[in-house]
DNA sequence: GCCGAGTGCAAGTAACTACTTGCCTGTAAG
DNA sequence: CTTACAGGCAAGTAGTTACTTGCACTCGGC
């Protein structure tokens, strides 16, 4: 068994994305970690805390993924990229849910998912001024370059639905989850003019993508 | 002042709202119904009869809108359509991240927040199926068609995330709601194939829209 | 052998929870 | 005028919550 202090704080973000700060109790925490109720007052002061130290030290774990560069492959890149962010994001979905619901109450805990979200928009849109750079994409004069920032916007926001409740909504997404991640970046590629020639990625493992056709060519 | 009945759902839904079924303790909503505790339990029984009318009402309220048929002017008709869903998102947000986040706890309570999704997306699915057979889509043969299901999730799955979660992260977003729901439908829009000629809505207040240039004409 | 840190156990505290009982009052219909 | 009833008020119940105190045990370092 490891050290009681470690196992206290597994405990209290297990309940805690379980039921709630109000139904994560001491005793149930205790319980969870197999230790007795006054170890955990004993080295956190107080349930509050503990629930403090259990937040922040999860906000530190995450660190958003930035994208390569210089870009080589966009379409195998971009997918990669998602596909971690949506294991990321599915492995603590009770958590992220929960912290989201309890935002009014703890106001500086949502701070971190936040800034998360916020940082992986930023990074894409980087990484889309990088391609536009390196000429993967379509001049601006034959696409809607005002919609580039809210493409960036969508991507992450369609993986943070998908991520967050495929498992609640099994029925509203259309196929597997890796599926779902290679037409999301495809429609991606599509809403920021990546050049034709770069849909089929070299190490696309998704045979799908490989009868695409042509858009105006 | 109106009836105490419905002074106490209302003021158990604004306490569920924020501060979850635990939190929304009977006396808070007594309180807060400007009511004795004790007409509570007289006329609900219970505070979780209580807190499951009131979930089960709002559920009745929630009728996913449809989209027109036959279509005249997709891009006008889907922005109604997602402005629509948008404000009905963002009125009652708070109320859908507690349902959400205490989904393991109330699972039947979740029910209806996830069929309006899935209806949501079925209905945009049908809608794009009757574009294409009115003739406003690209044939088959030079857009990814298989891809056309994934957009039908996409638009919903922004659509969600920015009403639910605009007001938390408003840095995240691009703009102000409005002209971020009009960039959504335009990359929708290019998505499923709209024809060039469609994409400048005859009812469009949006002039940014206007300047669209062709693409691959 | 001993000492102190870390932990467990028994018992208890004050506050809060959902919920009950009994009684009183205002009001509106018969 | 009476009667029925919806609602308010006072008081109290049993259970749970976070948290405390006091005491005993164990185990590694000196």
């Amino acid at each position: 068994m490891t050290d009681p202090r470690t196992r206290i704080i597994e405990a209290a973000a297990r309940c805690y994305a379980l039921s709630g700060s109000r139904g994560a109790t001491t005793r149930r925490i205790a319980e969870e970690a197999g230790v007795n109720e006054i170890t955990l007052f004993r080295h956190f002061g107080s349930k509050e805390a503990l629930l403090d130290l259990v937040v922040r030290e999860w906000g530190a774990m995450q660190e958003p993924p930035s994208l390569p560069d210089p870009p080589v492959d966009p379409i195998a890149e971009l997918t990669a990229w998602v596909r971690h962010q949506h294991e990321e994001i599915s492995k603590w979905r009770t958590f992220i849910r929960r912290t989201l619901a309890e935002q009014a109450e703890h106001p500086d805990a949502i701070k971190t998912t936040c800034d998360s979200s916020t940082y992986s928009s930023a990074h894409l849109h980087a990484y889309v001024e990088r391609l536009r750079e390196h000429g993967f994409l379509l001049p601006a004069s034959v696409r809607r370059a005002q919609d580039t920032p809210h493409a960036c916007v969508m991507l992450p926001a369609t993986l943070f639905t998908d991520a967050l409740w495929r498992d609640l909504m099994p029925t509203m997404f259309a196929g597997t989850a890796e599926e779902s991640i290679a037409a999301y970046v495809r429609l991606f590629a599509q809403g920021i003019g990546l050049r034709e020639e770069y849909f089929s990625s070299s190490t696309a493992e998704a045979g799908a993508s490989g009868d695409a056709l042509r858009l105006a060519s």
